[in-house]
DNA sequence: CTTGGAAAGTCAACATGGCTGACATAAAAT
DNA sequence: ATTTTATGTCAGCCATGTTGACTTTCCAAG
């Protein structure tokens, strides 16, 4: 009903935009997302670590010394959810909870040693088939791919993705 | 590691190949699809119903007689987790399991009415999202979104994949 | 025709990881 | 001194995944 019109870029056939299209980048994402987390699936079921211990550890490498707060906002999910998650990767070893320098209520979070190498071996194999991937599929779709999802973002969220590792991390790690 | 080779691809840059461009990747995969599915589960909230039955009904949707077996194959899940989707949606009438015509021992899933409509809301609000973010992106980048998401996909799920509306649709819906 | 195996359904038990609600403590902010 | 914020915790609920065991129905091969 929109796509019927005379689009704005010109003569280009808007047939990318055909509910097929639409449909078929829905199964892309379903089947493309499970065969994403397999391998880390496989590995953390030799520890007694699920997949919310995961991406926990993840943004954790990604920004030293966060606070529980921002963890939250990046993950999506409520306190009671992930300190349940926490806790047992604070008291396995894997992760330190300083009381923050500034402010004596915040916790910065940080990987220890025990820490980092389960989030290689994590990585590694994560990494490893994203690596697979754009390799076969080349600059171009890769910059395509990622302004694709890009785009699927809510505003808030997108916010956030771009701002981690480009934009400064004021505090906490310092 | 390997990456440092010279390309099979000239003199391309490999850029495209470092960890960071990579984590990006996988930050990307994990807040896209979380927007992916948010609408269908704000949707779902109003019903019984969750994510687990939005993916039954998709796919029994886009292949109308498809057998328990195969929709088993398509979510990679066991058969007591899907009946216990499949049983609510059957007695709720979202689902009609015909008597399979040649191996009476088969059942062919078909949505009912009632079905088509939830369907219908749940695609729309999802195609919605993905419009809006292939508009957003073009053509091309789409084009490149799809191919690594396939090349991300084990290949026997990428077959799977890749046959769904293209493939034929022997027996069962006939 | 009998028998073996496949397709489907079901029951029970369990794990993970979301959620809400209620409450406690420490420290910052007003 | 009081309120608000950041964190942690307990308890319970729900959705959805798992394994294992068992039944019924039916096709197919001996």
């Amino acid at each position: 009903m929109m796509a019927g019109s005379a689009g704005p870029q010109g003569g280009e056939s808007l047939l990318f935009l055909t509910d097929e299209q639409l449909r078929k980048g829905i199964e892309a994402m379903f089947f493309a997302y499970r065969a994403f987390t397999a391998d880390p699936d496989r590995i953390l079921e030799n520890y007694d670590y699920g997949r919310a211990h995961h991406r926990a550890i993840h943004f954790i490498h990604r920004q030293p010394g966060l606070t529980v707060n921002a963890l939250l906002g990046t993950l999506g999910v409520t306190k009671q959810s992930l300190n349940r998650v926490l806790r047992t990767l604070v008291d396995d070893g894997l992760v330190e909870a300083r009381i923050g320098r500034r402010d004596k209520r915040e916790r910065n979070l940080f990987l220890t040693a025990k820490g980092e190498e389960l989030e290689r071996d994590l990585s590694d194999a994560q990494r490893a088939r994203m690596r697979a991937a754009y390799r076969a599929a080349g600059p171009v779709a890769v910059a395509g791919f990622r302004q694709v999802l890009e785009a699927m973002m809510d505003p808030e969220i997108r916010r956030q993705y771009q701002s981690i590792k480009d934009g400064a991390f004021r505090d906490g790690a310092a």
